[in-house]
RNA sequence: GCCCCCAUCGUCUAGCGGCCUAGGACACCGCCCUUUCACGGCGGCGGCACGGGUUCGAAUCCCGUUGGGGGUACCA
């Protein structure tokens, strides 16, 4: 027997309460982030608050294929719109640098030349049709995976694959004995003796995988709590058979605590996927979802702050996260209940906030400049209380108020804001610009006072009808801001030239 | 095949043996408010997957079944 399957096993201590909280996100940069990422990051985050604890940020880019800077920056561009900060990490350094795997191949090199010596990996050079075909002619199911065969090569048989040119990966002995951990999530967990095979931690070419690099890093930077998607909770009992090599050979401290966050799925039964558009954090942010209702929606995926609350801040968040009290049911990403509660947050905003978000994305629609002129300035400031209640995306706020920024003979009239006016429009207008010219003080109140008197009054029409044409006139639109408001923002002049040029 | 996870309204959830005639939110449907659209208010619809136990008592604990998901890589 070797040392490593005869179990120091239970001797790697664990994490107690009393030792500082530190935990880690640690993303591969491939791809744009999604919103399952970002709930996971957003966990580890509200976790580390909550317990004054510590969030590393390690970058997991060993697979130089796949990863790109872009998506590096692309993650760094998506945790700070969202305030998600960390205490040590890339950017901002630490006692454990560097943080990008891609720096750490020395670091790497010497952990297995240690687990190595120690007896705790070994050399096999079984290809994966050898494998397979060994499982054939002993009649069992060839998928089965790795099988041992290797475990026990004396100096001879190595030496003789050796100088056939043969190059071996390097496999974890997995002691032979159940592995069992308790998840934070989903209390304990045995995977059964014999069903974890010996799994490769290093590529024939000397590359370490990512089944040793994450645990060893995990280690090397004193991580106590692991949260991860549920996606690696099957990975976990290799993880644990290697961390206890990791003490034994005194790379790792303690073994950590870990917490398997349920997915995040998409239509149907299905993983919500890269390929799926609800899945793009920067396609919601464009949408004009703003952090505190993501941050809010994200959270319910899985955690709830109390029984009947749904819409809190991220320092209740903060206050209340426990990840003893995350679900371990798959939640699905339900874009209208995230919408909605953005609603919400859009209305808790303080006006001059929301004011400037809005104007924000009034600059990418191109209605304003990069700056803004006074005029412009004073029509945002004036019109974004109009749209606070109104709007559940920021979005919205271009094709809302897009009437106000356009001359007023560039006013394009909406298909569906022709339909539905009255048979008598010219007559309508006709008497809707006389009523108006008169108005001597431009204000709201004046103005529905004499719209009212000139239709609803005289002409006996319907309010409900009566100024549908001059909101079709003045905006363009079906759907505007309040139109008397909106009028006074635009001036007498400007409004009532958009009332001739409609009437023609 | 084998291993592991999950199971309360359509969706997200509260519930941790009696406060449950199962609560809230989103969605949906009415009504009210109303210059459009919203916001807001009121009401409605709708669920403990199934079967066995344990118990005086089970949505809550145990076992099984069924259903869903994931893993079984020299990906992460």
């Amino acid at each position: 027997m070797s040392i490593a399957s005869s179990s120091p096993a239970a001797s790697i201590p664990p994490v107690t309460a009393e030792t500082p909280v530190r935990v880690r996100f640690c993303p591969s940069p491939t791809g744009t982030p999604h919103v399952g990422l970002i709930r996971t990051a957003l966990f580890n985050w509200a976790y580390a608050r909550h317990t004054k604890g510590t969030l590393v940020f390690r970058i997991e880019d060993t697979d130089a294929a796949r990863d790109s800077e872009e998506s590096y920056h692309q993650l760094l561009d998506a945790l700070k719109w969202l305030g998600i900060d960390w205490d040590e990490g890339v950017e901002v350094g630490g006692p454990h640098e560097p943080y990008r795997q891609s720096q750490r191949g020395d670091i790497y090199q010497d952990v297995i030349k240690r687990l190595h010596d120690g007896g705790f990996i070994y050399e096999s050079f079984s290809t994966p049709e050898e494998i397979e075909a060994r499982h054939r002619a002993a009649g069992r199911d060839p998928k089965l995976g790795y099988d041992g065969f290797d475990r026990h090569l004396t100096e001879e048989q190595l030496a003789q694959y050796r100088s056939e040119g043969r190059q071996a990966v390097l496999r974890l002995r997995m002691p032979d004995e159940d592995i069992t951990f308790n998840d934070l999530v989903r209390g304990e967990i045995t995977f059964k003796a014999g069903s974890v095979p010996d799994f490769a931690v290093v590529r024939a070419n000397g590359a370490p995988l990512y089944t040793l690099v994450n645990p060893v890093d995990d280690a090397l930077m004193g991580i106590t709590h692991v949260l991860r998607g549920e996606d690696l909770l099957s990975s976990t009992p290799r993880q644990v058979a290697l961390y206890r090599a990791l003490y034994a050979i005194g790379v790792a401290e303690y073994m950590p605590e870990f917490g398997h966050l349920p997915y995040v799925m998409g239509q149907g039964n299905k993983k919500l996927s890269k390929r799926d558009p609800e899945s793009s954090l920067f396609l919601h942010r464009e949408r004009g979802f703003i952090p505190e209702g993501l941050l809010n929606y994200l959270s319910l995926l899985g955690w709830s702050l109390s029984a009947d609350e749904d819409i809190f801040t991220v320092e209740q968040l903060v206050q209340h996260f426990n990840i003893h009290d995350v679900l371990g049911n798959p939640a699905r990403f339900d874009l209208k209940k995230a919408e909605a509660i953005n609603g919400t947050h859009v209305r808790m905003l303080e006006p001059k906030a929301f004011r400037d978000r809005v104007a924000h994305y009034l600059r990418e629609a191109g209605l304003v400049g990069e700056i803004l002129t006074d005029r412009e300035e004073e029509i945002v400031t004036e019109a974004a209380p109009l749209i606070q209640e109104r709007i559940t995306l920021l979005g919205e706020a271009p094709e809302m108020l897009g009437f106000l920024f356009k001359a007023d003979d560039a006013i394009d009239i909406a298909d569906d804001a022709r339909k539905g006016l009255p048979d008598n429009l010219s007559e309508v207008l006709d008497a809707a610009i006389a009523a108006l010219e008169s108005v001597e003080d431009w204000t709201a109140e004046d103005i529905q006072a004499a719209l009212k008197q000139a239709l609803v009054e005289d002409m006996g029409i319907k309010p409900r009808l009566a100024f549908g044409p001059v909101r079709t006139a003045v905006s363009g639109r079906r759907v505007s801001p309040p139109l008397f408001e909106s009028m006074v923002i635009l001036g007498k002049e400007s409004s009532l030239r958009r009332l001739r040029a409609f009437r023609g």
